[in-house]
RNA sequence: GGCGCGUUGGUCAAUCGGCUAAGACGCCUCCCUUUCACGGAGGAAUGACGGGUUCGACUCCCGUACGUGCUACCA
């Protein structure tokens, strides 16, 4: 068998969806798997469609989640060009061939005439009439008009597109790896347009002609492509590739967590979450949507995540290395049933994957986000933080929101909790705590505790009574871990100062 | 409308004819923690429906329903 070669073939017309990256990671996956090839193909062949920046950030994409191709626009490799639009004239050939063969023909239809043909055939029971082998000999084309007209037409310059000639009454067969087998009637379905007036191939013969060129082998795609597979099969046999065709796996799809549906950017912005891998900005429009990795996901746990989207090994682990996702990938567990994107489950694999970080990467994760505060500190004292306060974030940000008051003395206390059971009694324990604490040079976890534990006692209080009330003092709310240990990373100067400050709001 | 594909708890899902139907997320209760988390122990919650085939069907077949995708000179 022939080494395996795969490909992604995204069109660069916007933000990489999470859809998009997990059919990359399928690929990345299978490649690696069988010690294949992986191969970025960049399918730009709607240049009304073409945004700007729209491939680099799919290549930056593709580079944080740690998924590089062996072959890429810019990395070059032994099929380049790698832009179908770089590709542009290997195409007519084939579109002659199929003209030649009979298995194609010139359509000199104006955009008003297919309208024309869709309005005034549309019937109830036929709501979307199509170019096919009811209609084809009633519009203007190679097959309806006479050879010598058709020489002048194409002489004269006038535009026209090729389509290719779907014959009527086959069975078509295949087998999906992932559906088993899948038969279509070509009667069914429409003479698709393959090359362009503009001389651009459609998708239809771009995707087969660069996959027969690059020695594609599996061909992973989403399951919108389904109902369009006959079309390619049938362009496979027609160019004489039969033998060479890649093996399909049509994947599922990635549904919207409520209701029904694809999901979208829109419902990411409707319900609050990210659908693109990294932030994305528009450059039409200037509007930007929000990507997995500044909200403050760490790429391996997206990936992860990703992968269990839809596959699973049959057994109960849930958390994988990439080489473990390599190792135990098969095609075959793929499912076939769409999947609701789970924003929790999302987060939940965030949050392991922050546990299971040394506490010196996590510093370094951490740092932007600290430093965008305003707040300088180094590496060692972040890193003890860090260890302190990991458990209880679950994104990148939550550094800050969880240990913001190691940082700057927080500004506003919720009093609320302790407020009602405030006394004097309590006040005068605080007080003679300051005071004890004054007197000492040392500083540690074990002695502010001790002075507190001692001054329980001669103030007639329980820990319990005044614990809270500490908290609220250096913390500002009821979360964070233990008041000591805050105490000894802040300082007693610092210490000392949160304690008055609520001392004198109370 | 036509065609394709799909359908196990709220969600992700295991099961490839033996089921008293795993596990995870989320939710609830309790324990731990004199905060919030983490952790631990429990709990509620599932085979779309109807026919077959079979000793036996969540698993196989056929219908129906529902969902979804496609039906562009977009990918």
């Amino acid at each position: 068998m022939s080494k395996v070669r795969v490909r992604f073939a995204p069109s660069p017309t916007g933000g990489l969806h999470l859809g998009g990256v997990r059919t990359v990671l399928y690929n990345y996956l299978f490649a690696r798997h069988h010690g294949g090839d992986f191969i970025l193909r960049i399918e730009d062949t709607d240049q009304n469609r073409y945004v700007e920046g729209a491939e680099q950030y799919i290549v930056d994409c593709l580079q944080w989640c740690g998924l590089t191709p062996d072959e890429s626009p810019q990395k070059g490799g032994p099929h380049a060009p790698y832009r179908q639009s770089e590709r542009k004239n290997l195409y007519h050939q084939y579109a002659k061939q199929l003209i030649d063969s009979g298995h194609a023909y010139y359509a000199f239809d104006t955009t008003e005439e297919l309208e024309k043909m869709r309005h005034d055939l549309k019937r109830p029971d036929n709501t979307n009439p199509q170019y096919d082998h009811t209609t084809r000999m009633h519009m203007r084309n190679s097959l309806s008009l006479d050879p010598h007209d058709v020489n002048e037409l194409l002489a004269n310059g006038i535009p026209y597109v090729v389509r290719i000639k779907m014959p009527e009454n086959v069975t078509l067969l295949f087998t999906d790896m992932i559906r088993g087998e899948i038969s279509f009637d070509t009667s069914l379905v429409d003479d698709k347009v393959l090359l362009k007036a503009d001389g651009m191939p459609t998708y239809h013969l771009a995707v087969v002609v660069d996959d027969y060129l690059m020695k594609i082998t599996h061909a992973f795609r989403g399951e919108e492509w389904l109902p369009s597979a006959p079309v390619h099969i049938l362009l496979w046999e027609y160019l004489g590739w039969k033998h060479h065709m890649p093996q399909w796996a049509h994947l599922p799809l990635i549904l919207k967590p409520d209701g029904n549906g694809k999901l979208s950017k829109r419902d990411g912005d409707r319900l609050g979450f990210p659908v693109f891998a990294m932030n994305w900005t528009d450059p039409r429009t200037n509007e930007t949507t929000s990507g997995f990795r500044e909200m403050g996901f760490l790429p391996q746990a997206f990936v992860n995540m990703l992968a269990m989207l839809g596959w699973n090994p049959g057994t109960e682990q849930e958390l994988f290395s990439m080489d473990e996702l390599i190792h135990k990938f098969s095609i075959e567990r793929v499912h076939k049933g769409g999947a609701k994107f789970d924003f929790e489950k999302a987060k939940w694999f965030n949050h392991q994957y922050i546990q299971h970080t040394d506490d010196a990467t996590l510093t370094q994760l951490a740092k932007p986000y600290i430093e965008a505060q305003g707040v300088k500190v180094s590496d060692d004292h972040l890193q003890k933080i860090v260890a302190l306060i990991k458990d209880r974030c679950t994104l990148i940000p939550d550094f800050w929101q969880q240990g913001h008051f190691f940082f700057t003395t927080p500004q506003n206390f919720d009093i609320s909790p302790i407020k009602e059971k405030w006394n004097d009694q309590k006040k005068a324990f605080f007080t003679s705590w300051i005071n004890s604490l004054n007197e000492i040079t040392e500083w540690n976890q074990e002695i502010p505790e001790q002075h507190f534990n001692k001054l329980l006692e001669t103030n007639g209080l329980k820990k319990g009574d005044v614990l809270l009330p500490l908290r609220i003092m250096l913390v500002g709310g009821k979360y964070g871990p233990g008041v000591f240990h805050i105490a000894d990373m802040i300082g007693k100067q610092e210490t000392i100062l949160r304690v008055n400050n609520v001392l004198s709001q109370l």
